[in-house]
DNA sequence: AGAATAAAAGATATATTTGTCTTCTATTAA
DNA sequence: TTAATAGAAGACAAATATATCTTTTATTCT
């Protein structure tokens, strides 16, 4: 599992998120762990540390819900750093902390360009084109 | 993570005991934890599973120990299975059970060479490789 | 101002993974 | 054939991840 449980949830989150507020609507915990297949508290928690990072938007009250201010300048590694940090990136595939291009574990040469392909699919899609591909598509997310 | 941390002991302790193998050694629990620095009686509970699945074999009293049949016919990939099973090279990246690609989700398009990738390099590398890069490069193991 | 709505925050609960400890069984060698 | 060695197996413990529940705070509408 690349991702954690949380993540994945986030991902989806985010992604519903953004189609509600690209049609200028708030969507509040219940739809979107409904939307996305997820429980309703869990999903409150994962949304809360989203606002906290600055990932999401939320308001309180009558008429709040969760948004996001620009899905085109966030991208899935905000999502994923935000949720699982950098590790996945960075982190020896056969868990050696002192792994490095110049002490590097047996494997190393072969990892190092799948974690950047990684990084780099991550870095490039925007949750703005998520929105695109999922409504272009008919695209699901539970 | 990519793999569980039992996984990553296992591969360690898999090419720590094929480098023995090839010098027609057995090697015991408490040595091979002290070699790729993982907990004792946790790296006995993997070494048992690897045993059970094939990867390794072992022989019990004086003179007994962990060694691997045929380092040349092991490959990383099998112990990937062993541990972690083939979900890594096969679950949605955000977590949709139901993700193909007929009905991919918004990133399934994106993943796929990479999981791709992910299983190519574990197949196509065998312990006996390992050992060899291990001893010729100095590599190291925790 | 008061009632209703909805997220934030904190305390708990459950499940899974990681790690430990004790006993049992098989093997070897004296 | 007995003592020592070493893995196998099972019960238990700790840490982490996942999930739930209750209370609090902010906002809106009447």
């Amino acid at each position: 599992m690349i991702l954690s449980k949380s993540c994945e949830y986030a991902i989806r989150a985010v992604v519903y998120v953004a189609a509600k507020t690209v049609k200028e609507e708030r969507v509040g915990i219940i739809e979107i762990a409904e939307a996305i297949g997820s429980p309703v508290a869990f999903t409150g928690k994962i949304l809360q540390t989203l606002t906290r990072k600055k990932v999401l938007a939320s308001s309180k009250g009558p008429n709040g819900g969760f948004y996001i201010i620009d899905p085109a300048s966030v991208y899935l590694i905000d999502i994923v750093r935000a949720m699982d940090g950098n590790e996945i990136f960075t982190a020896c595939v056969i868990g050696l902390t002192t792994c490095s291009a110049e002490r590097p574990c047996p494997m190393h040469h072969q990892m190092k360009p799948i974690r950047d392909q990684l990084r780099i699919d991550f870095s490039n899609r925007s949750v703005y084109e998520m929105v695109q591909a999922f409504e272009e598509n008919n695209y699901f997310l539970k």
